[in-house]
RNA sequence: GGCCCCGUAGCUCAGCAGGAUAGAGCGACCGCCUCCUAAGCGGUAGGUCACAGGUUCGAAUCCUGUCGGGGCCGCCA
C-alpha cells in the first residue's frame, strides 16, 4: 500500500475527463505527487493541473479548480485547494493517513516492496578488487555499497547477481607471484630484495612458508618459468581466500566470481571482437598523443583500436599493445559480452572514482555489443578518508601500511561499519571516523537508529508484561482514533513514505536515501518518546487506558517494522535492547 | 588540451528524474528527567544554494560559459 500512489490514481483518472476533447497529452510521470515542505500547502501536492492546463488549453487554475472539486468526492480527501500558479494542495482525512498502519502490521516486513523491477534480471559487479592483498577500508564502501544495492533491487522485485570480476590475468599478478617467491625464498633463509614492484604486504610471508614447507628449496634459483605459473595460481587463490574472508566479515557473499584468466586462450576474446569487427567498430589505426600530459618516450604506432567514439566516447581506445597482446580493455569487453548472453537485463558496475576514465568506453562497449537493449549503469565510488585522532590515515597498499578491513571491522562491528558507509551519496567522499564510529551518542547515526528501534522493542517488552495483546494481528485491528497527537501524526506521515523512498532509492541506485529516511524516522520516533516525558497522555504505555495504549503500541510496532525492514535493506541488524 | 565528479549554514552533508518562504546533524546559545531507556527531546541564532547568462508559469535541480577542488587521459588493471 502505498498512498501516494493511490492518490496519484486519483488525480491522474479525473485529468482525462476534462481534456477528453483535447487530446490530453501530458507525460504522466512529471506529475507529481507529493509532500510539499512547507505545511500550509497541505500535505500532498500535485502540479497535475498546470501540467495539463497547456494541453488541454485551459487556464491553470481555472482547471485546477475543476480537479480540485472532483477529487473532493473521494471519502479519503477531506480538503482540495488551488494555490499559486495551480497547484493542488490536498488535505486527507486523518483516518486515510492512519490506514497505513494496520497496512504495516498486515504485510510486515513485506510493506513497501514492489515490483518495479518486473522480474527483471540485473547483474551487479562489485568489489572487483585485484587479488594481491586483503581488502582495505576504500574496498569496504564500494563492496557494501553494491550489496545494500543488490538487496535493495531484490527487494522491488530484480532478481540479482552479485558478481566479482577476478582480474588474475594481468601483469600485477606476476609481480605478485614474483613478490611471492622472495617470501619463499625468505623462508629458505635468503635475505629478501624487494624491488619497487614488490608487494611487501606480511601476508605473503605466510604463503611463502607455506610454499617452503611444500616444495622445500625446490625453486629457490629455479629460473621464472618454471614456478611463476604455480607461484602465481597460489598467490591469486589465497589472496582470493583473504577476500572472500574479509567480505564474509561484512556480510557479503557473492554469487559469481567470475575470472578474467579464464578468457584467455578460448577465443572468446578474438569472438567478441569480430563481433564488434562486423559492426565496423575495429580498425588499424594510430591514436594522437594526449594533450597537455606529457609521456617521454611517445611515438606513434598503429594499434588495434575500437571504435568507442561511435557510441559517445572522446577517442577510440586500443584493445591491443604495441607487442600484439591484449590490453585490459580486451577482456573486459569480452566479459561484459558475456553478461550480455547470459541474458541480463541491466547491468550496474561499481568502480572506484579514479575509474571515472573509463566508464565512457564501457559503456560504449555495452551499447554496441548489446545495440543498446541492455541498460548499464556506472556508479563511481568516491574516496573513504580513514580518520584516526583526527588525522587522516594513509592507504598504500604496496607499501603495505594501509588500513586493513578486517581491523576496521573488528574495531566497529560490521553494522556500524555498514551503516556508516551507507550515509553518504557514492559520489562523495567519506570521512570514515574511528572515535566517532564507536561513540554511543546522536553524533552517530547507527546508534541513533539502532536505539529508536531498541526502545520501541523495550516498550513492547513491557506491555506484554502488563497483560497487553502485542501480536501484529491484534494490533492491526485496534481503534486508532486516539491517535491525534501532531508528533502521532509524523510518525505515521513519515512511514506512509516508505514505500516511495523504496522506489526512488532503487530507481536512482542511490541505497543511501534509505539511511537518511531511517534517520529521518528516529528522530521521529525520539521526538513522540519525549513528549511522554512532559505529557502523561503522550506515554505510549498507560495504565487502564487500554484502547489508547493499544494504538499507541501498534503505531509504534509498526514503526518497528520499517526501522527493520530498512535495516534489512541496508544489511545492518536491528538490536532489541541497547543494555549491553 | 580533453573527459568525469563535486561546489548548499562556521563544520560534515541531504534535497526524491524543476515546484511555492532552503533542510538535517555537529558546533554555539536557552530550556526539559520524583514519570515507558535523557545513549533522548524542544527552542533560538546562522545560507545571494561558487559566479554569469539561458530554457520555463516556476531553477539549488536542466543547458552554456567562467572560477575553484578532486580524479583520469597508449604500451597498469
Amino acid at each position: 500500500m502505498d498512498i501516494f500512489s493511490e492518490i496519484r490514481n486519483i488525480v491522474i483518472e479525473n485529468l482525462p475527463e476534462i481534456a477528453s476533447s483535447d487530446s490530453l497529452i501530458i507525460d504522466p510521470s512529471r506529475i507529481s505527487v507529493e509532500r510539499p515542505r512547507d505545511p500550509t500547502h497541505g500535505e500532498i501536492a500535485t502540479n497535475a493541473a498546470i501540467l495539463a492546463a497547456k494541453s488541454a488549453n485551459r487556464k491553470p487554475r481555472e482547471l485546477a479548480e475543476f480537479v480540485a472539486e472532483k477529487l473532493l468526492s473521494d471519502d479519503r480527501i477531506a480538503a482540495a485547494d488551488v494555490a499559486g500558479p495551480g497547484f493542488i494542495n490536498l488535505k486527507l482525512k486523518e483516518e486515510a493517513w492512519l490506514s497505513v498502519i494496520p497496512a504495516i502490521l498486515k504485510s510486515g516486513a513485506e510493506f513497501g516492496r514492489s515490483t518495479i523491477g518486473r522480474n527483471r534480471r540485473v547483474c551487479v559487479e562489485f568489489v572487483s578488487a585485484n587479488p594481491t592483498g586483503p581488502l582495505h577500508v576504500g574496498h569496504a564502501r564500494g563492496a557494501i555499497f553494491g550489496d545494500a544495492l543488490s538487496r535493495l533491487l531484490e527487494f522491488v522485485g530484480f532478481r540479482v547477481t552479485r558478481e566479482y570480476y577476478v582480474n588474475d590475468g594481468g601483469a600485477q599478478v606476476d609481480s605478485l607471484a614474483r613478490s611471492v617467491h622472495l617470501r619463499y625464498r625468505e623462508a629458505n633463509g635468503f635475505a629478501v630484495e624487494f624491488d619497487a614492484n614488490s608487494y611487501k604486504g606480511e601476508y605473503l610471508g605466510k604463503l611463502g612458508r607455506d610454499l617452503e614447507a611444500k616444495y622445500g628449496e625446490k625453486f629457490v634459483d629455479a629460473p621464472e618459468h618454471e614456478w611463476i605459473g604455480l607461484f602465481r595460481g597460489a598467490a591469486v587463490g589465497a589472496m582470493m581466500e583473504l577476500i572472500r574472508k574479509d567480505l564474509e566479515s561484512l556480510g557479503i557473499e557473492m554469487d559469481v566470481y567470475f575470472s578474467e584468466k579464464s578468457l584467455y586462450g578460448t577465443g572468446i576474446i578474438e569472438t567478441t571482437l569480430n563481433t564488434l569487427r562486423e559492426r565496423d567498430l575495429i580498425y588499424e589505426g594510430v591514436l594522437e598523443q594526449p594533450k597537455g600530459k606529457l609521456i617521454e618516450d611517445w611515438e606513434p604506432r598503429k594499434q588495434t583500436l575500437f571504435r568507442s567514439t561511435a557510441h559517445g566516447d572522446d577517442v577510440d581506445r586500443p584493445i591491443c599493445k604495441s607487442d600484439g597482446s591484449w590490453t585490459y580493455f580486451a577482456p573486459d569487453i569480452a566479459y561484459h559480452y558475456d553478461k550480455i548472453k547470459r541474458g541480463f537485463d541491466e547491468l550496474v558496475n561499481i568502480f572506484g572514482s579514479d575509474h571515472s576514465g573509463y566508464t565512457k568506453r564501457m559503456k560504449a562497449a555495452v551499447a554496441a555489443l548489446s545495440d543498446g537493449r541492455v541498460a548499464f549503469d556506472i556508479k563511481l565510488i568516491q574516496m573513504v578518508r580513514v580518520m584516526e585522532d583526527g588525522r587522516a590515515a594513509t592507504m598504500s597498499k604496496r607499501a603495505g601500511e594501509f588500513v586493513q578491513l578486517r581491523e576496521a571491522i573488528e574495531a566497529v562491528g560490521c553494522d556500524v561499519a555498514r551503516f556508516v558507509m551507507l550515509t553518504r551519496k557514492n559520489d562523495a567522499p567519506l570521512d570514515f571516523d574511528f572515535a566517532a564510529v564507536k561513540e554511543k551518542s546522536k553524533d552517530n547515526p547507527v546508534f541513533y537508529v539502532q536505539y529508536a528501534h531498541a526502545r520501541i522493542c523495550s516498550v513492547l517488552r513491557k506491555a506484554e508484561q502488563e497483560g497487553f495483546d502485542v501480536s501484529d494481528t491484534a494490533l492491526a485491528s485496534a481503534d486508532l482514533s486516539t491517535l491525534r497527537h501532531p508528533f502521532e501524526s509524523a510518525l505515521v506521515r513519515r512511514m506512509a513514505e516508505w514505500p516511495r523512498v523504496v522506489e526512488s532509492a532503487a530507481n536512482s541506485h542511490e541505497p543511501h536515501r534509505i539511511a537518511y529516511f531511517l534517520q529521518n524516522l528516529a528522530s521521529d520516533l525520539h521526538g513522540l518518546w519525549a513528549q511522554g516525558n512532559a505529557t502523561a497522555s503522550l506515554r505510549l504505555l498507560q495504565r487502564g487506558e487500554i484502547a489508547t495504549s493499544t494504538a499507541k503500541l501498534a503505531l509504534v510496532r509498526s514503526a518497528a517494522i520499517v526501522f527493520s525492514c530498512g535495516l534489512g535493506i541496508l544489511g545492518v541488524t536491528p538490536i532489541q535492547e541497547m543494555r549491553s
